[in-house]
Order: C-alpha cells, then structure tokens, then sequence
RNA sequence: GCCGGAGUGGCUCAAUGGUAGAGCAAUUCACUCGUAACGAAUAGGUUGGGUGUUCGAUUCACCUCUCCGGCACCA
C-alpha cells in the first residue's frame, strides 16, 4: 500500500524540508520566482511558484532535480530565525506573496528557515541540513490557482516527494508503477469492461463483460434494497422546464443540464433524480403510519462537467445514481440515518472495501432553512455516526445550500479518494414541491427528506471496483466465472462440452475453449482474462468424470468430481466471497 | 474551464520534410499438444480532424477535437 507521507511525522518534516530545497533551486533557476505555499500533503509535498510569464514544463523538472541534487551536496546547515512581525513585513516588502501571509499571521515573533543564500517564511520544523535531503523525486507540475480560486492568478506548482535512504524512495516509485497497471482506465480496456468514444466525451459505453457486473451490481442492490423494505420506482429521463423551475435547478444548475426543446416547449435531461421522485410521492396521498417511505430508483443522470474534470469512470457525464428518498416525520432522523450508515457499511465490507466518513456542515454564506433546523440536523447526522460506532471528519461550511451531509470516501488505486456513498438531508425540495402526509391528527404536515446513495454511481463504483481488485473480480461479480479446457481439441471435447453445459445450466458463466491450440498457450489467456476457473479435461478427467481446477493467480491445481466443483461454486457465488 | 503532456492498424510502441514499421491480437496453413506464448503465411493504417508553410507534411506552424496528470468544479 502507498505510504500516507503527511501521517508519519518523521517524513513529513523531511518533506517539507525537500519543499523548501526545490524553492532555493527554483530560484536559482528562475531568479523572479515568488514563492506562495509548499505544505506537505500524502503524496509528498509541492510548492506553489509564481514565475512571471513563465510556465514550468515536463523538461524542466529534471533541470530543477539537478541544482536541487548539487544544494543536497553542498550540504548547507538548515537554520532557524526568529524575528517580530514588522521585521518580517520589512524584510519581504518586495515580495506580495509573502506580504500576504505575514499580514495573515498574529503579531509577535515570526520564524524563517535559511539554508544558504535561501530563505523562507516557515513554521518549521525542519531537518538539521540540506544533506538529508538527497533522495528525492519531482513527480509532477500543473498550474493551480492562487488561494483555490479560479478567478486568480495561477501559479506553477511542482509536486515531488523524498525519503531518507534511495531504497525507500525506489520502493515508493516502484509501488506507484504498479498503481498504474491497475488503472481502471487500462484494465477496463484490456478486459473488454467499458469504452470510450469521442463521438460522445465522458459517456462511457458498457461491453458485454461490463454489463454483466453492472447487472450483478443491479440485482445485489434491488435485493438488499427489498430486505431493507424499500419500494422501487422509474421516473422519465426528460422533464419540462416548468418541473426544473420549480425544483430550481432551472436557476441554479442549468448550465450544468442538457437541454433541448420539442414542440416549442423546453426540456431538460435529468442531472438529479430528486425532483421526478417527488413528482411520485405526490401522486398519493401519505400517512404517518407509512413513514419512513424508502423509496429507491436506479436513475440514470446526465450532468454536463467541465471537461477538464473528465476522468474514466470515475468522472463522467451520464452516470446511475443507486438512488433512493427517504421521508420520514423529523424525530425519524438519527434512527433512519443509523441504520443507513450501517447499511452502507454492510454493503461496502462485501466488496471488501474501506471507506472514510465525512460531515458536511451548513455553509457560511448561502443556505436555506432555520439555523435551529440546521443544528438539530447535524447533531443528528453525528449522533447516528457516533451510535453506529464510526468515525469521521467534518467539513465545516461544505454542505449543500439545503442541508448537511455525510460522505462516504474510497481509494483508488492512486490514493485518490472518491466520493461513493453520502446521505444528505434536503430542507430545500419538500417545501419547493409543497410534500406533506397526514399526521395522527389529521394534520398535513411536511415530511423530512433525505436522498442518499450506496454505490454513489454505479460507474464510478466498478471503476473502484476493477482498481480494488486489479481486474480479478470476485466469481461473483466475474464476467465469465469458468474456461473449460480440453487438452485436446478433438479428442476431449465431447466430455468437456458436457461439462461446460452442466455448469451453464447451472447456472454459471462457463465458456469452452476448445481451440486447436496448445494447453499451456489456452491456460496462458484464460489467466489473462483473470477468469476465476479453470477447468483442464484430459484422459483422466474423462474416464473418471472428475475436473481439474486451477484457479486465475494460482500455479496449484486440484483434481474433483464436477460435483464436487458445482458445491465449490456455489457457496463461493452463494456467499460473494472475495 | 485553467496549466502541462499525449493522439500512428483492435492493443503496445517505432520511424522519417520524400505518401509508414515491429510485437501482440485477427485470418489461413502446418503441428495434435497435460497447465502462462510451437512455427509459417496473409490481411489490416487517407499517422484524431481542419487550415497554412512547402515542389512535397505523418513529421514544421496555427486552429480544433479527444484522452491523461494536476488545479478549479462536484446540487
């Protein structure tokens, strides 16, 4: 697994101190540079740079690695300064970057680092001398915008990351090599998953292989969905304007929205699936005595994102959200979200994945609803964290405008972390579409609601999936579960067509491979194909109606009865072990 | 959308200012085979698209599309 740099302390001062190195480089190199942050982040570290008209490009990394190699050999001392914050403001008066953060800072004493003709505003700590820092790498630049703001300037920054032998900077480099070849993007091509098309940017196309996960994923879901008694719908994929008034995304989200118009009438193409489910729930009329109505929809969605955030899988333009609105009177609220939280655990640990929570909280600026409301909510949101026995973050301000929210985040291969699952509580929508249910006295009143989703989207998830696996899904979820193998094509294709036909009325998914090709050369692709079985038919297979097993990533193999092998298939499928 | 990088047969990659070459895959032939590649032959590309420079562009320039790594975005 790749190492969290910002969560061992020791490597985190040595990167920070590598920052610092690459600064005086930089410098060196680009003497106009402005310097605004290098913090240490779980890659390693980087720095933002300000060079003017410049821009740093892919050759110039290994020109800034040689000056910063030829200060580590120099091996000047690393040291500290103390000095009041007027000093500071005098000292850097030419520099806006750094006047800005001295401005930001509270008055009294300020620290500097110097090492050599360099020397930067920091809090430290530091290590003792440049020598220390002679095992690094530049890993990659980009521009980024001063402050995370696209209306500012953007800076040049260079990320990179160090260690203190060679061997375990190799090692890090080694594991991020690896990282790649389980790179949704690649095995999703090599193993027919899904593709892509220019004819139709950030819409993935699903191949037969993908859709058969796709529908595992489906059916898995309507029935954990059904035990957890929620009621399932399908809403239209196009709806009027005048709905997407009412909702607001008309107003707030409709240059995000695919919209075309027919008959002199403007539509748009869902980008959410909340307003068609409260077209539904207003269809009848709703009691105290059903709540909380879970109600769940598949939905496919179609969001116009800016194309520099297209990613495979995992950032598209038309995805299906696993959706499902929940109503309920405000006292269900912790209950409801408890018991989702756990399903969502549930859900995850089958897959074998870990995850990491966070709390959403009202934002500063723009947001509906009673400040009263928002607190209780949030506290509910917590509680049912804290019942539920999990730990997480919170976000102080990165709440949706109409309530608070807990994320669910997964890893990929990369480190990357995506948003999966997330239960977010909607003060905004039963009021716009004016919901109610009748309460025990007669009363209409207005439910709570909540949206929620455990896969996230289903494309996005099998692209976490294929990197949680590298491909080798679980017999499960595998495209094709077995290959049979004769070993030879004519002599011992009659038995081996049999069984591959026992095991297909099985119900499993079994191809015969009875090429006239040599066995090990049949064996070698079915490996590649990661197929989870496969079956070699020879001589004695056949007289004694046994299979031999070999199963993908495995050298051993094992001879049973077919019998025996359709009982080892079905508990693994039975119980979707990993 | 912004910064940088990349687009060459299904895939991975090579090459050159004079109309592209390899490996894998595919097809055909031969081999008749016990656990990760037997061999041979054949076919397959208007080098993402457009414009310009040039006697000549896949190569140079500009525009555009798509993808990748970041940034911003992520109701």
């Amino acid at each position: 697994m790749m190492i969290d740099i910002k969560e061992h302390a020791e490597l985190s001062v040595l990167n920070h101190s590598c920052a610092h190195m690459m600064a005086q480089a930089v410098k060196r190199l680009y003497p106009n540079a402005l310097f605004w942050v290098g913090p240490v982040v779980s890659e390693g570290f980087y720095y933002d740079i300000d060079l003017g008209d410049e821009v740093i490009k892919d050759d110039d990394l290994p020109k800034i690695e040689k000056e910063m190699k030829k200060i580590a050999k120099d091996g000047k001392r690393i040291t500290r300064k103390e000095i009041s914050k007027e000093e500071a403001l005098e000292m850097f008066k030419d520099d806006l970057y750094k006047i800005d953060l001295i401005s930001g800072l509270e008055d009294g004493t300020i620290t500097c680092y110097q090492q050599g003709e360099f020397i930067d505003l920091c809090r430290g700590p530091h290590v003792e001398t440049v020598k220390e820092l002679k095992n690094f790498k530049l890993l990659k630049h980009s521009g980024a915008y001063w402050k995370g703001d696209s209306d500012n300037k953007v800076l040049q920054r260079i990320y990179g990351v160090c260690f203190p032998t060679a061997e375990e900077l190799e090692e890090h480099l080694n594991l991020l090599e690896e990282a790649k070849k389980r790179d949704h993007k690649k095995l999703g091509r090599e193993l027919d998953i899904f593709t892509m098309s220019e004819y139709a940017p950030g819409m993935p196309f699903f191949l037969p292989n993908g859709m058969i996960i796709r529908n595992q994923l489906e059916n898995f879901w309507y029935e954990e969905h059904t035990k957890e008694n929620y009621q399932f719908i399908k809403t239209p994929i196009m709806m009027s304007r005048e709905l997407w008034e009412v909702s607001g995304h008309w107003d707030n989200y409709q240059e995000n929205m695919y919209t075309t118009k027919v008959d002199d009438r403007d539509f748009a193409i869902k980008p959410m699936n909340c307003p068609g489910a409260l077209l539904a729930y207003k269809a009848g009329l709703h009691s105290y005595k059903d709540l909380p109505l879970r109600v769940g929809e598949l939905g496919q969605v179609h969001r116009h994102e800016a194309s520099g955030a297209l990613n495979g899988l995992f950032r598209v333009r038309t995805f299906t959200q696993d959706d499902a609105h929940i109503f309920m009177r405000p006292q269900q609220i912790e209950e409801e979200v408890m018991s989702l939280i756990q399903f969502i655990d549930r859900v995850y640990a089958i897959f074998g994945l870990t995850y990491r929570i966070e709390l959403s909280t009202r934002p500063e600026k723009k947001y509906i609803g009673d400040l009263e409301i928002w607190e209780k909510s949030e506290a509910a949101l917590a509680a049912a964290c804290e019942h539920a026995g999990k730990t997480y973050k919170v976000n102080p301000g990165d709440g949706a405008f109409y309530g608070p929210k807990l994320d669910f985040h997964i890893k990929d291969s990369l480190g990357r972390e995506w948003q999966c699952g997330t239960i977010q509580l909607d003060m905004n929508l039963p009021e716009r579409f004016d919901l109610t249910y009748v309460e025990s006295d007669g009363t209409k009143v207005r439910p709570v609601m909540l949206h929620r989703v455990i896969f996230g989207s289903i494309e996005r998830f099998i692209g976490i999936l294929i990197e949680h696996y590298a491909g080798h899904f679980p017999t499960w979820l595998a495209p094709q579960q077995v290959m049979v193998v004769p070993v030879h094509h004519e002599k011992h294709v009659e038995y081996a067509e049999k069984i591959n036909a026992l095991i297909s009325a099985n119900g499993y998914r079994s191809k015969l491979d009875a090429r006239n090709e040599k066995l090990g050369y049949r064996i070698r692709e079915a490996q590649l194909a990661k197929i989870p079985y496969q079956l070699v038919i020879g001589d004695g297979e056949q007289e004694q109606g046994t299979v031999t097993i070999r199963r993908a990533q495995s050298k051993e193999s094992q001879t049973v009865t077919v019998e025996e092998f359709l009982a080892i298939l079905s508990e693994e499928v039975k119980e979707k072990r990993l």
